[in-house]
DNA sequence: CAGTGGTCTAGACCACGTA
DNA sequence: ACGTGGTCTAGACCACTGC
């Protein structure tokens, strides 16, 4: 940056910063490389410590860059492309299934979730906490509300509670028909508990998958799955991913 | 917020604030009511500016507050569910579409673009921009990258640039069989030039929709479309929204 | 012009990971 | 114990909106 800016410049200084340190980052580093640290990178820059955490911020947000707490700010890898898959899968639980059961409680679900279940807003409903990897990388933690309506087959005390429990529910689950499925996706923050599991801090945005399964005209079950939205990708349709990643893409201004 | 605090509390004041505000929003405000000024509110809470900023931005991007320079705060309507459909409505600028054709240029596209599609890196395409609005706001701003190759029968100087041309563009391409999309989202800033069409500030967070169209075996096209990820709801799946808005859900910690 | 949110500064201290 | 990123402060000024 020379001194060059006749063009009245109300540019802020955070944005002109990030787009610097995104072609330094194409040209010069390479993933898994760390950059100098915050301070020096401020003083390097010119600028308050500040203003170059809101332009690290902005280029973690688009998933270039990796900060972690008492290590330090490295190159992203591309954002991995994670299957969302468009039906054809079936129940969650189900063979393939990319997910791992982590354990299974009985409770009452948030009021719109309750809502959405058809179950009464006081009414415990099976939980099942999956998470799921990807690339050696922890990328989701799903949450999976089942109403009692919708495991008849499942006596009381089948299994005391845990992973096992949560394998006989889902067991149950699947010998109800399929009749279909609707996907949502939005952004959302994750929770304590979730950023806990997905390696992150509270607060980190995360895209929240929500699904809904149909099963006898009624609502079966309905999972809340979180994904790091720094560093997934999701994908639809049915042939795999695509293999586009927004990397060395010119900004505007 | 009396005087419990006796769990270590290594909870950070903004998250607190985020927590406190959002119950304070569920139970005291109603949607399109103004809030005080953020000094004012600093001031009520006891923290600096910075900190209680910290704590609108995270609600901002739950959808919860809808900030705008020079006006105030106010509380945001539920998120909108914008339908991306799955496959059967096919090409682009056909009947229903919801979408409305800005203009058409002719450049080179980014490198990642150029790539999938299988053009040179120094190929001009057509570009088409278009723009959707939905429950009378504007949601997304759309690039199509179109190559020659796909709409052969487009002559040089059919129409000489903008709607006209867009439609005759998209025209051609619709002549082609179309045999299957591929679909992505990932979380992004907006650039400045979508971020002004979104009315929202450039950085602005925006869900990245990457479609791509396959024909005769090849992509034929592929558009990159950014929805607002404060006020929008993806939903998938061929059966309309899934209607649930995460409201008024309790944060765990 | 007054009032709002947006940017920026120069400090301080804290929580965490690693050695 | 040290160095890292994360939180927090108390100011200042700027850019935009609406009266």
């Amino acid at each position: 940056m020379g001194t060059t800016q006749l063009e009245t410049v109300p540019e802020p200084k955070y944005w002109h910063l990030k787009n610097v340190l995104s072609e330094a980052l194409d040209s010069e580093f390479s993933v898994g490389e760390v950059l100098p640290n915050e301070r020096e990178l401020a003083a390097r820059f010119g600028v308050a410590r500040a203003t170059l955490r809101q332009a690290l911020e902005q280029l973690e947000l688009e998933g270039r860059l990796q900060r972690r707490r008492g290590v330090g700010t490295t190159v992203a890898p591309p954002r991995v492309g994670v299957a969302v898959g468009t039906g054809q899968h079936g129940w969650p639980g189900t063979a393939d299934d990319a997910w791992r059961i982590v354990d299974c409680t009985h409770a009452v679900p948030p009021a719109a979730i309750a809502d959405a279940l058809g179950s009464g807003r006081e009414e415990a409903v099976h939980v099942v906490r999956r998470s799921r990897r990807s690339h050696g990388q922890q990328v989701a933690a799903e949450r999976l509300y089942i109403p009692a309506a919708s495991v008849p087959g499942l006596t009381a005390i089948d299994a005391p509670s845990g992973p096992a429990r949560a394998r006989a529910v889902l067991r149950e689950l699947q010998r109800l028909e399929l009749e279909g499925q609707e996907r949502s996706v939005e952004l959302g923050s994750a929770r304590a508990e979730d950023a806990k599991e997905l390696d992150r801090l509270p607060g980190a945005p995360v895209l929240v998958v929500t699904t809904r399964f149909v099963a006898r005209k009624r609502t079966a079950a309905i999972s809340v799955a979180t994904y790091r939205a720094d560093t997934c990708r999701l994908t639809f349709g049915d042939s795999g991913g695509v293999e586009i990643h927004h990397g060395p893409e010119r900004q505007a201004s």
